[in-house]
DNA sequence: TTATAATATTATAAACATATAATATTATTA
DNA sequence: TAATAATATTATATGTTTATAATATTATAA
């Protein structure tokens, strides 16, 4: 069977999401619409390494942006995109809970499990 | 502000999802677990390959595994993750529809767009 | 016009991910 | 115990992503 053009969609998007700068910046864009002047005070990178990844962002259609005078406005184009995030960490979450019950249970029989 | 660690946490996930062909092991481990021998059927990779893939997501925690025999087992551990694909294939179709918005407004005015 | 501010682009080296091929491990069966 | 089946590991070559540095573009202001 010929790979599904979906999963290779869905892995491109994943793709260009997973960096920690690019999720930082989508957590800067929640509220609304921001400059890259106010992006780069945020961010502890390169002007030109954070043009790049609100470059790949835009690419993929994730991001969107306006000019006004000599500033650009990045936007985030569909709020959906958010979920994909609050997704992924309610996972970690569920992995984090797991492995503190598992913990638990390890010093079961009384106390904090401390010895 | 020095780097979140929920932000690079969320980062390392989605990366550790961003691959076709891992995609693809959990859409096949969405019903249930499955051994190797039937996932190397279905998806069109090496045993090798698909061994290291199989790694990648059992390393992040978003896969499980069981032996039996010589036989190995996979499943994927908290079914949250599937979320996070569902919310990639949303954020997609808002994509497209958005894009297929755009083209028939360029046809207003009759006919289907053509010339 | 020149200078400045804001942003993007390009080139490049280093780090990382990937697929393949070869080999190793482990459990079962003959 | 030798053969086989199922899976994992390792080495490696190739390709991709990343950060940095340098430079280019664009718009405004002096």
């Amino acid at each position: 069977m010929a790979e599904d053009i979906v999963t290779r969609l869905t892995a491109e998007f994943l793709k260009s999401l997973a960096h920690p700068a690019r999720i930082r910046i989508l957590r800067l864009l929640t509220p609304g619409e921001r400059c890259v002047c106010e992006l780069i005070t945020e961010i502890d990178i390169e002007q030109s390494n954070l043009s790049q990844h609100l470059g790949v962002l835009k690419k993929q259609g994730i991001i969107d942006s306006r000019k006004e005078g000599t500033k650009v406005f990045y936007r985030i184009t569909h709020p959906s995109v958010l979920e994909v995030i609050r997704a992924v960490e309610k996972t970690i979450g569920d992995q984090i809970s797991e492995s503190q019950n598992l913990l638990s249970h390890l010093g079961k029989g009384g106390g904090t499990g401390e010895n």
